[in-house]
DNA sequence: AAGTACTTGTGTCTAATTGCACAAAATCTT
DNA sequence: AAGATTTTGTGCAATTAGACACAAGTACTT
């Protein structure tokens, strides 16, 4: 076990070592190895085995890692061994998929409140929300603990609204809105962007 | 100049670089510098200026960058100084907000296509778009030289859509679905899992 | 025209990350 | 029960990425 800060780029590869062995458990998978793990994500065993020796000593030699195991310990590590509330912010269409989105419960999440400034929008429903009104935004939230939002609004809104969010105490915001936003680094910001994402391709092409 | 090959890491923060001057360049401003720029994407100056010059000197000294003749060759370097035809497999409510999205075609992305396997959906309009049948994805794709494609369909059917496109010579795809994806080492794949997103956050509250 | 301020591109150093290899432990085979 | 096989965790080496510092060029000021 190693006690020390672990490095961001460790962390950015477990949610992907979740995710597959959630899949194998969800197959009837009771144990795996660095090395079949890795087949499946795409990553080097040794890589895969030093990244987890850095919360302690989950496997066994010889017969590799119970997966039951090893997904209760990247839970708790990722802290998503319950479900995370968190608010939605612009109710387009981008917006209106991740409503609907299944995929957030089993994997530690819940969307529980959508907001949007179009008044006209505000009081319609999506899958049983409210809309609610997004100038009510900072207090709902604040007043809820929320602290994690998800960001569906226009560019030009988007870095006025993360401002609004950390002021009401947000501590992670996922974005996808075509912009970097500016927070203290006490708030952490992932991107979606799928124009980005394409870019990061079409070099190799 | 440098004709070696230029890291991955470099690559993926040059479309970030080119988002912040393109919207430079729409608020009127004529050049920048790395210090401005760093600021904007929260990349330090000399991180910037060493990425950028990798690829020839497009700075002087006392001045910076211009945004237009930077924004050119960004541009070129990562090819996307063209459109790019992109076909959309899976018409879900994903699929659905990726049509109607209108952050694609300044950014050198058109959807052409869009499939579904739902017998009920083919035919059916979105945005104008018919949904074509799955079935007929990989002719439709071959012989339309297509090179790049978005998947958004349920995880279970992803790999075995993912080996039709390349099969159908297509060389970079955007995987929305929530699985790791086995393609060879000549096909590009960037992920988009929002549960992926929020559980590199949550280690962190 | 001289001085000041700004900013690039890059050489050097430091830090971070990954790859390799192997002892040790567990299991399987005969 | 002995030997073969599997697989972990980790020390060390190699590679990669990032921070720092500054000469040199450009523009601005007085």
């Amino acid at each position: 076990m190693n006690a020390e800060k672990i490095p961001d780029i460790i962390i950015g590869r477990l949610p992907v070592y979740l995710r597959a062995l959630q899949r194998m458990a969800d197959n009837g998978l009771k144990t795996t190895s660095s090395q079949e793990l890795g087949e499946h994500v795409g990553i080097s065993a040794a890589q895969i085995r030093k990244d987890i020796s850095q919360f302690g000593e989950f496997g066994k030699q010889g017969t590799g890692y119970s997966i039951a195991y090893l997904l209760d310990k990247l839970k708790e590590i990722l802290k998503v061994n319950h479900i995370w509330d968190v608010a939605l912010i612009g109710a387009g269409d981008m917006g209106h998929a991740l409503v609907r989105y299944q995929g957030f419960t089993n994997r530690g999440f819940k969307i529980v409140m959508v907001f949007d400034n179009n008044k006209e929008k505000v009081g319609q429903k999506i899958d049983g929300f409210s809309i609610e009104d997004a100038d009510k935004l900072a207090e709902r939230i604040k007043s809820s603990g929320i602290k994690i939002a998800m960001l569906t609004v226009p560019a030009p809104a988007a870095q006025s609204v993360a401002d609004k969010l950390v002021q009401a105490g947000v501590k992670a915001i996922l974005n996808y809105a075509p912009i970097s936003l500016n927070v203290p680094k006490s708030v952490k910001v992932q991107y979606i962007d799928p124009s980005i994402h394409l870019q990061r391709m079409t070099y190799y092409l």
